[in-house]
RNA sequence: CGGGGUGUGGCGCAGCCCGGUAGCGCGCUUGCUUUGGGAGCAAGAUGUCGAGAGUUCGAAUCCCUCCACCCCGACCA
């Protein structure tokens, strides 16, 4: 490829909506452009390393043993209506009418399609298993799109669908998938580590996410050094505190008492006024639970350092939604801020480490004073529910028993779920086993955010020039950079022979053909992020010599023209 | 959807408080020079100031409505 012939729309500055650094790299280096909110076209020099991100799915996908179809990404939202996920997916799912008023809706994934193809198709345990795989644009109605193509609307997805006689073969296979995940995420050039998560809207049962970590990811993850413990935080488990008040706080059985602590709202501010530890205050949330022919108005109770984990607490609770302003005035008599538990008589949930403590402070249900001093079982009922409500912080035990907790933040680009039964017993997708007996299939399902990766990758591979592509994914291989090229013959001859000689052997290189000056030759490869580069000029010409820098290196290093194919076949070799 | 913010040539911004000829840098076009780290000189082109309504002799600027986008929260690959 000569780069006068190819595309390149690199900015000096980034457009100033773009927040996190692979959105305003992306948009730096010309890869991508916005089209909407969260819709996003991808420019010939993104779409390169979009394809080369696809292919090693593909490749992986195939050597798994998977069989690549394409299904439609417009679906009848009928299909929805018979597995029952309609309405729960709520309004992300994009739905539309045809001009002959039929609804259809555009796929965001495509469980309820797989799960007709098969079964229609498949009839007999001799036909299972079987995994099948698309590499296709999803759509999603986020309710926020935001960092560009890590979370957009409109994306693209390998979704894989496996089915199964048996859930001993399903698990089989859910190991396949976990060993082939780890594989393509390693050849992709990315860390990343396979965490325990929780199922969400797709349901079912076991299930992994594999995080790309950065800093900037949206997920926080649980691990332990001391074994190989890894969750979700939405996931991970706060064990149960085995010593009362966890070492931190102390049984006195002090009397209760009302404090006042105008304008401390929040437990750091009241912790800090009344010089306690945070660590014995009880936050208390307000929630609206749903509830048969209305909701109700429920306490949760928390540590002042610890933070609500919703997913959990809604296992508990059922669906809910935070109160508003007025609901708590009207369930206690006073604004959030200063509320607590003492004196309420509905539904109250505490966190395990609230139910240990003593001494506790906590609102007065009275606007400015807090209590000092609370202690179940004397100034209040013991809470009706404890359960495990609150996010793991760091140094929290590991579930497994062995050390502590530690934090850390991952991309979410891969997630694989045993599904089981759900969608199939819902779509009645059976088969005949041996004893010619119906039975229902198990199912897996296996999800890649193939465009979410190349974001990903950037957020781990960048420095103040741009991005550093992992060599697998990049645009090109190699950028051959000409000095003069519009003047020098020698120079053009050169070029032009080295382009040739790498394209014969296989090499993705480009030739900067564009006559710029160096200066901007060379902060384009850099922005773009092209991992080798090669520059010829006539100083070096003059004794045989062209040079070459990797993206990373600091000092560039003369390499002899005859030798530079072998030598680049060598790096790309490593990389 | 709740809270916060921003809309001015392709990109980045100033101008807005205090109404009076729409500006700067980069980019773009043409010419000459330059050619190993985003060149220099000269000459140019490019704007319904997000949209609509209003106040006013006069609106980018003040008022109202709407729209788009961004950030923080609940969703997910």
């Amino acid at each position: 490829m000569r780069a006068s012939q190819f595309f390149i729309a690199t900015l000096k500055e980034a457009p100033s909506d773009a927040e996190i650094v692979s959105h305003q790299l992306m948009l730096r280096a010309g890869l991508i452009r916005r089209l909407a909110g969260g819709i996003y076209t991808w420019l010939p020099m993104g779409l390169r390393v979009l394809r080369k991100v696809e292919n090693i799915v593909r490749q992986e996908m195939d050597r798994a043993g998977a069989i690549e179809l394409l299904m439609p990404a417009v679906q009848p939202f009928e299909l929805w209506e018979e597995s029952g996920r309609g309405p729960k997916y709520g309004p992300e799912l994009l739905r539309f009418k045809d001009r002959h008023q039929r609804e259809f809706v555009i796929g965001p994934t495509h469980e309820e399609v797989i799960t007709d193809v098969v079964r229609r198709e498949i009839r007999s345990y001799r036909q299972l298993p079987r995994h099948f795989y698309q590499i296709q644009t999803k759509f999603r109605d986020e309710i926020r799109p935001r960092f560009g193509v890590m979370r957009g609307r409109e994306f693209l997805m390998k979704d894989g669908y496996s089915f199964h006689a048996s859930y001993a073969d399903l698990e089989r296979e859910y190991r396949n998938m976990y060993d082939s995940y780890s594989r393509i995420f390693s050849r992709l050039g990315l860390k990343f580590r396979a965490v325990a998560a929780d199922t969400g809207a797709i349901g079912g049962t076991g299930s992994h996410e594999f995080h790309v970590l950065a800093d900037s990811g949206e997920d926080a993850i649980a691990f332990c050094p001391a074994s190989d413990y890894a969750a979700n935080v939405e996931l991970a488990e706060a064990v149960a505190p085995t010593k009362v008040g966890a070492g931190e706080t102390v049984k006195l059985a002090a009397p209760m008492e009302k404090k006042a602590t105008p304008n401390k709202t929040k437990c750091e501010d009241v912790a800090a006024f009344l010089g306690l530890p945070l660590t014995q205050t009880v936050k208390a949330i307000a929630v609206m639970a749903e509830k048969e022919g209305g909701s109700e108005f429920v306490l949760l109770l928390l540590r002042g350092d610890h933070d609500l984990n919703e997913i959990k607490a809604q296992k508990v609770v059922g669906e809910f939604r935070f109160a508003r302003d007025e609901e708590i005035v009207d369930a206690l008599g006073c604004k959030a801020g200063y509320i607590g538990a003492v004196g309420f008589n509905g539904r109250v949930v505490a966190d395990r480490s609230v139910a240990v403590m003593s001494d506790c402070v906590c609102g007065a249900n009275e606007e400015g004073y807090h209590l000092t001093g609370v202690n179940f079982g004397r100034d209040l009922p013991q809470p009706e529910t404890v359960a495990d409500i609150r996010n793991v912080v760091e140094g929290d035990p590991s579930p497994d028993g062995k050390g502590t907790l530690e934090l850390c933040r991952g991309i979410e680009v891969g997630h694989i779920f045993q599904l089981r039964t759900k969608y199939a017993e819902a779509l009645k997708c059976t088969f005949l086993d041996e004893q010619g007996k119906d039975q229902v299939m198990e199912m897996g399902c296996y999800g890649i955010g193939v465009s979410r990766i190349v974001g990903a990758a950037i957020e781990q591979g960048h420095d103040e020039r741009g991005i550093v592509f992992p060599a697998g994914i990049a645009p090109f291989a190699v950028a051959i950079v000409p000095m003069n090229y519009a003047k020098s013959e020698t120079v053009r001859a050169a070029a032009g022979a080295l382009h040739a000689e790498l394209l014969a052997a296989g090499i993705d290189a480009i030739l900067d053909d564009r006559d710029e000056r160096p200066g901007s030759m060379f902060a384009d490869w850099e922005l773009i992020g092209i991992p080798h580069r090669v520059v010829v000029g006539e100083r070096g010409l003059l004794v045989g010599k062209l040079e070459y820098k990797g993206r990373s290196d600091t000092e560039a290093t003369m390499v002899a023209a005859s030798e530079m194919t072998a030598f680049l076949k060598q790096k790309l070799c490593d990389g």
